[in-house]
DNA sequence: GAGTGGTCTAGACCACGCG
DNA sequence: GCGTGGTCTAGACCACTCA
């Protein structure tokens, strides 16, 4: 039946090499994602209803679901439907951020307070252009902040947005909102971060970072550098940050 | 059909809970592979033969090894069969080790020049006995190395093995094997590793360690602490790395 | 009780690897 | 050409949610 579909699916395959049917189907759904034909945190159509419409059967559709909701774009919720991921939920305060505080986790620490330190517009420079696929000189957003837990000042970060996509950011967004901030660019701006690359070194205190961070300049800090990314591998958001490391620590699990 | 299984299969579900019969079938496949059945890079029976065994549907066999697979516990080849994972694969040298040279990845690296400075028994301090679920006093294996890259030593290491499963490992061993450490885990002890957590600091290096990486004292390093697991969790190796990382930065992918 | 995702089956056919 | 895993289907039934 693969071969001898009719129009919708395969019209998508321009790849000779062959391409199994659920993973067009997937990117067809991928395609509604990405447009925005559901919202985050809404419900997308049932397993029977996406069957119809693309004329396969519930089994195909199932095993698209099932890649999309292990790659987190989507979240399945036995009897009541599957739904598109977000980062404004419950479950997880922070889903990228993988700093827990030595005793307890995330969820007994509460949420991060946070101080803007910076937020303005300029023109990107050739290193921060090459992480956003943007030319030197474009427009971006440059925010600086500070997080902390229980008081302590425990992350400094840096934030590069594209100009473009991140147009009227003002500081008052980034420190008013009530939650994550990936969760306020879902909602301000559309933009919906889905996956990001780290890169974790150790370095010294600079005086800056020292005081902003209330330790001694010179101090090991770790050096947290974050590509995110949106649909399709769109790179959305640049973001060095800098974590203290006497009271939490940067947990990873390897399989 | 699963209620009314026969013997082999529920025999197995201890709990009224309800679970999958996929499940009930990973857990006996996950069974036989603790047992040693087969043994690391040899081929595990085919869906079919594994269906009539457990009477079951070749659909159900299938749905349980894809989830060993997602686990990587087995590795599936089109055509060849399903394999029982392990570490000596030309694939990526080192699965664990998420350290990274900052131009080209660990392929283009090669692999890391070994020097094993001590390799002893001794009995477990508290804190080793807690991460390996030992008693203190239990008799452990340290033993510590240095990993260097291109004549520039880049990893300091310290790993505590529990004295019971690595009875008789000498520092020749640590040193002379050829491929990966966990490689030969395997095939001297029996042992394979399946999981690993990490803890990540950075810490400023002590005159010790600033020696043996050839850094001034002082410096920042990343400190990588694991633990080790095989398979149902149990702990098998906990292991204190300082990463230099001015010339190689820790690679993390989040999704 | 209706609707959703989750499980299980049986059978057909496809792509791949290897002799 | 055979055996392996991979895809696709159709239909039955189960577990969960909510009105």
């Amino acid at each position: 039946m693969a071969t001898t579909l009719p129009s919708p699916a395969d019209a998508e395959a321009p790849t000779p090499a062959f391409s199994p049917l659920y993973q067009q189907i997937k990117g067809l759904i991928l395609q509604s994602l990405q447009a925005g034909e559901w919202r985050p945190g809404e419900a997308i159509p049932s397993e029977m209803e996406l069957a119809a419409r693309f004329r396969v059967s519930q089994g195909t559709v199932r095993k698209a679901i099932d890649e999309l909701a292990a790659d987190n774009l989507v979240v399945r919720r036995q009897g009541k439907g599957t739904f598109v991921a977000t980062h404004a939920e419950r479950q997880v305060q922070y889903r990228f951020l993988k700093l827990m505080p030595d005793t307890g986790d995330q969820a007994t620490e509460g949420p991060a307070e946070r101080r803007v330190l910076d937020c303005r517009r300029m023109r990107s420079t050739a290193e921060v252009a090459r992480a956003l696929a943007l030319r030197s000189g474009d427009a971006v957003v440059q925010v600086r902040r500070t997080l902390a837990f229980g008081g302590t000042p425990t992350i400094l970060e840096e934030l590069w947005l594209p100009g473009n996509a991140f147009k009227g950011i003002t500081a008052e967004q980034m420190a008013g909102y009530h939650g994550p901030t990936y969760a306020m660019f879902e909602l301000e701006f559309g933009v919906r971060m889905v996956r990001a690359e780290e890169k974790i070194r150790a370095v010294a205190a600079d005086a800056a970072a020292a005081g902003l961070l209330q330790v001694p300049a010179g101090s090991p800090l770790l050096s947290v550098e974050r590509v995110a990314f949106t649909y399709n591998d769109v790179p959305m958001e640049l973001r060095r940050g800098l974590y203290r490391t006497d009271t939490h620590h940067y947990r990873n699990d390897l399989s």
